[in-house]
DNA sequence: GTGGGTGCAAATACTTTGCAACCGA
DNA sequence: TCGGTTGCAAAGTATTTGCACCCAC
């Protein structure tokens, strides 16, 4: 896989991931992908997730041993309720500068858009 | 599952959490058992880090799609480089403040031991 | 004695991969 | 044409689960 190719599968799960604000798995953006595209198949959604989060055009992080994906890449933080399993958005301003403190800290590039809490929401606790 | 009872491979699991500081598997807790209890089963492992971390005596989270757990369960972030893989944990005094500002924020309670924030380490960048 | 805990093996669930056909540059 | 991309299916991992036996209380 030298240089990349355009390829209307990748573009539609680019997209489909943009306009949604759920973080859905592999397997959501498929069902999704398929009203779209229906021969697309599982193992091309698979590789082209793994192909946009590596280039750094959508998030990956992992819930309960399952992989997430999100076309939000603007710095916020993704709240996983360990009650119900729902995931939401945090976005404040404080964020940039704690990440910027930590990674003083540890001598790393933190990845400010994508920080993974868990706890219980107001619901579950 | 009504109320515990005492079994020596539990005990072993969450002691062998304590004494590490590495954020192992659930094969590598096993592997790590297997010289002290050589015919416990990997189901037997499985079953008690789910019984261990649902009552709070250890902590799990999710790395590139698999389990890891945590004996340590005071404050502290999990980093994660998306370039070796390895897992650094990260002590600091304003972990508490930030966790607390984001609680507020979401109405939710966060367990500020268990972050996990993603990027690149130094060696890695 | 009773019911939770265990070892074992089979079953699930999720993700990756080999391969021939296809298609964008 | 050339090589990246796809669909399909099989393979590879990680985790859960059914069941008979065992043991803590």
């Amino acid at each position: 896989m030298e240089c990349k190719r355009y390829s209307r599968q990748r573009e539609a799960i680019l997209k489909n991931l943009q306009h949604r604000t759920d973080h859905p798995s592999a397997d959501m953006v498929y069902e999704s992908i398929r009203s779209e595209i229906p021969n697309i198949s599982l193992g091309t959604v698979y590789r082209n997730l793994n192909t946009l989060s590596e280039s750094g055009a959508i998030l990956r992080f992992s819930v309960e041993g399952k992989e997430r994906f999100d076309g939000n890449i603007t710095p916020h933080i993704h709240f996983v309720c360990n009650g119900c399993g729902a995931i939401h958005d945090a976005f404040d301003s404080c964020v940039d500068d704690f990440v910027h403190q930590v990674s003083s800290l540890l001598n790393c590039t933190i990845n400010g858009a994508n920080l993974v809490f868990q706890g219980k929401c107001n619901v579950c606790r």
